[in-house]
DNA sequence: TACGCTTGACCGGCCGACCAGTTATGTGGA
DNA sequence: TCCACATAACTGGTCGGCCGGTCAAGCGTA
């Protein structure tokens, strides 16, 4: 046997570096060299994992969306009273910084690249759904609870969803009228005024 | 003297080719000699007008901000009962098909490419800001008018906004779970349960 | 030795930017 | 009426830099 595999580690490795010269630099600006001395490896070794650029920018749009939801496994913690679950997540999904702050970074580049590509859609499809599925399954809890009042849980979470993605673009650019705190409020408040029993 | 100028003709023209290559190609793949091809013109013309791509690229995202912005005059319409002319603007820019569809996908394209540079950040702080004053003020007039309820017409707004950006990203994106139809609802559903009397 | 893995120089195509030359459209003098 | 002349508008060939992709060679571990 010769040496034993590397392949998952390194890809990962380069996927990362990937997500973070997209979040950094744009996909528009994204250079090979650039990830491949963000990795800490060679132009080559890129290649050597991924045949095309468009490979690897699909697989870190990819890569960063799964790494997003399994960062926030705790979101599916049942035992949790749901309507303060809730808050929680929406919480943990404002763009405020660190991590967080460059999946929405990454995210915003794969939205507008996505828009005619179907293979990004079909991610966006599956991972998005997930996120969707996660709201809706903790709003109907918090029917089933009695902290919610009635109606349709996915109506809900797609306003929801919705609210959160857009206003989340507006904190991006910076928008003066839309600062970090004042889309936490917005949200909190639909959640109170919409949602809340 | 000599001929005379046609420089704002010519511009308008350019800027929105320009925006018709984005809408259909991406940012990404806009290449100068295409926006010349669909604007009839050489590629030494776009030059002439617009030193360098970025600054094309830039007055075409304000063009197609402001051109959005110009064909809704009918949206300050205050003879209009308010709460109805709200639900006929939600409508109107909705992802549907031609311009609007248009429109939406050089500002997801604006967004994405905002999110690092300033100068695109200021064109939406001033237009996108025009947007969210139109319905707050729609809003408000809806609560003089007795037919919305009472609540912060900014925050109401910024909800609204917020949900109508977000969930046209999924349309354009052909998320299954978000067809035109359904964004239709959503929208309106919230405005029935949120702001309506 | 075998093989997975890595390297980095190199190549070729592409495209933004430049520019020298050309055309169109006006003015005013004879 | 017509002919310089001035200037704006426009053309399209060219060039130079950049970068994705290739490859032949090298490295390290079993």
């Amino acid at each position: 046997m010769p040496r034993p595999s590397v392949e998952a580690e390194r890809r990962k490795q380069i996927l990362d570096a990937a997500c973070s010269v997209i979040a950094k630099h744009g996909l528009q600006e994204l250079r090979l060299l650039d990830v491949a001395s963000v990795a800490g490896v060679s132009s080559g070794t890129i290649h050597y994992y991924f045949d095309t650029k468009r490979e690897l920018v699909n697989a870190a749009f990819e890569y960063n969306f799964r790494h997003s939801l399994e960062r926030r496994q705790w979101m599916r913690d049942e035992s949790r009273e749901p309507l303060e679950l809730l808050g929680e997540i929406v919480d943990s999904y404002l763009p405020s910084r660190g991590a967080s702050l460059r999946a929405w970074r990454v995210w915003a580049d794969l939205w507008a690249e996505g828009m005619r590509d179907p293979a990004l859609q079909k991610i966006n499809e599956e991972l998005y759904g997930q996120w969707r599925e996660l709201l809706r399954n903790t709003i109907a809890a918090a029917q089933r609870a009695g902290t919610a009042r009635e109606g349709d849980p996915e109506l809900l979470a797609n306003m929801l969803i919705g609210m959160v993605d857009g206003l989340a673009m507006q904190v991006l650019l910076k928008a003066k009228a839309m600062s970090l705190d004042t889309m936490r409020e917005t949200c909190r408040a639909f959640i109170d005024q919409l949602i809340a029993r």
